[in-house]
DNA sequence: ACAGAGTAGTGCTTTCCACA
DNA sequence: TGTGGAAAGCACTACTCTGT
């Protein structure tokens, strides 16, 4: 097995037979139960091998390094993460953006909560400017972002209307905080005001920043 | 006492190749 | 086609030595 063949399969895993999608698969459950203990940086092909029952060498068959197989781990995260937002069907309307606003911190905190170590190592490398992770990140963000934009640019308290690159703008501004602060709540020990309580002043001010009530 | 260079040991990554 | 043993290569760490 080349390099190239290895590059191939740990982006098709479709062109693999059966015995092979099922070491693959056995190789990202490895890896991702072993996130729930371990940091990302401290992972080892070695120690995902050992958990998933093979050799390190059949690792590097499906994945380039350990970062390629923490890719296929954020890209099913991300795909988890759009799935969960368009299957909500929030921000379509102004009137309705307290109610999603809601709605869409709970479903956020859902996927940080699973996805707790991957979202995080995600963030960290789109971050540091590798290509594949920020346009992983960049999915996600356009996904909610469109929604922000097409709210605002009808804002109904704000007169005249922002134009188009204002109204994008403001949106990356929110979606910015709710991502970061997202992250911050589940790793920050210290902070003394409970997530429930973080995300209920979120919801208020998307509520204010997008369709203030009354 | 301290800083920097050199070295050995250790663990991990990566590749080759034989075998089922 | 898929797997894993073996080994070379690499990176990191701890330790020792040397000069200031």
């Amino acid at each position: 097995m080349t390099r190239a063949d290895a590059l191939f399969r740990s982006s098709s895993p479709h062109a693999l037979g059966r015995k092979g999608r099922e070491t693959r698969q056995r190789l990202v459950d490895a890896a991702a139960l072993l996130l729930t203990s371990t940091s990302p940086i401290d992972l080892t092909a070695m120690a995902i091998a050992a958990e998933a029952g093979t050799a390190s060498a059949t690792f590097y068959v499906y994945f380039r390094d350990v970062q390629d197989i923490l890719y296929a781990l954020s890209e099913a995260a991300t795909e988890d993460m759009l799935a969960a937002f368009s299957k909500l069907d929030i921000f379509r309307s102004n009137a309705r953006v307290a109610e999603d606003s809601e709605a869409f911190l709970k479903m956020l905190a859902e996927q940080w909560e699973r996805h707790n170590a991957v979202l995080y190592y995600r963030m960290m490398e789109a971050d540091r400017g590798d290509p594949r992770f920020t346009k992983l990140r960049g999915r996600w963000a356009e996904a909610v972002l469109s929604r922000f934009w097409e709210l605002l640019k009808r804002a109904p308290h704000l007169e005249p209307p922002l134009d188009e690159t204002d109204a994008y703008a403001e949106s990356i501004v929110l979606f910015a905080s709710i991502e970061r602060l997202a992250a911050a709540v589940h790793r920050e020990p210290r902070l003394t005001i409970s997530a429930q309580r973080i995300r209920a002043a979120q919801a208020r001010i998307l509520t204010r920043m997008i369709a203030p009530q009354g």
